[in-house]
DNA sequence: CCGGATATTGACCAGGCGTTCAATGTATTA
DNA sequence: TAATACATTGAACGCCTGGTCAATATCCGG
């Protein structure tokens, strides 16, 4: 039963989703290179070819929950609000709604952070992530403190974002 | 090699030592009965011998890692305190501190956690504690409630509670 | 239509896993 | 001391894992 050929990029993003599919449901220990192949309807020699090792195949899992985790997303509705304080909370709305319909993903992240407790990579990744996500959102608060000083008097950009940042 | 013969309880606490400290370096999923067992200074069979299964041994960890995280523990120097709300508040500063000196623990905590939402058992036994835990803190909400009902005005002794098992 | 490049398959390997169990050691009792 | 009960060992089993690789299928440019 020989499989069509495919793109580089198609067939990695083919098995980054089995990769999600699979991980969600047996957590990412669970996660094994045959696993993810069958779920993507491949042979697990193809998922050795394209991601060299097990460990790479997790990396890139790892990119896909950061993605869907930890990247600030200004979506052009909510750029479009006017008055500077109701587009923050309409951003902190959408970010709060954005996560809980996305269990499985916040719940891989979680799974990842006890990972990177062992595996110094892993936290080293998601530190930085953590890092950018929280340097968009100061920007933000930077500007909201700009435009409404008097509704935060005595907070510093940091703190009302670090705040922001921890839900 | 030989080795000398053991009481029941001994044995079984010290083999659930020896997987504790395992699991803390390699996490759940990474916890081997033979790890376990050279941990121990014993023979993997005798771990089978002692616990039935795999299983039986997580379990035991399990019930080792909520008596460390999620036991309300009310030590005699604190309750010798004068003052219902004072001695609450060194309740809360006692259990945070205690929580803050076992990490791992805590680490551990998370990672049932999110075994319990793939292992209906894990979760089921995981909300009995953590019920018990909220209920033991009712009690003492309650009280403060009760003692000094200014401090508090309009606020529930669940409510209360609530925040203060979320840390 | 042919030939080189490459994507895909599946058999195979070594190693680690949980579990079983016959053999052997040690403690206890008569 | 002899007999009984029980704790302990380690070899063995079947299974699954990540990884390798020769063979094969597919695609694409000449």
């Amino acid at each position: 039963m020989p499989g069509k050929k495919a793109s580089e990029e198609t067939r990695r993003e083919q098995i980054v989703a089995a990769a999600y599919a699979v991980a969600a449901r047996t957590g990412i220990d669970g996660l094994t290179v045959r696993a993810v192949a069958e779920r993507a309807g491949l042979s697990h020699g193809l998922v050795h070819f394209h991601f060299e090792s097990r460990n790479r195949l997790v990396g890139a899992l790892l990119e896909r929950v950061l993605a869907l985790t930890s990247v600030l997303e200004v979506s052009a509705d909510v750029a479009g609000i006017p008055g500077t304080l109701d587009r923050f909370h309409a951003l902190l709305r959408r970010e709060m709604e954005r996560l809980s319909q996305a269990p499985a993903a916040v719940r891989l992240f979680l799974e990842f952070w006890a990972l990177g407790t062992r595996d110094p990579a892993v936290r080293a990744r998601i530190s930085e992530a953590l890092e950018g996500y929280r340097a968009a959102f100061r920007v933000l608060t930077a500007e909201v403190l700009r435009a409404e000083p008097a509704a935060f008097a005595g907070v510093t950009p940091d703190g009302l974002a670090a705040v922001a940042v921890s839900f």
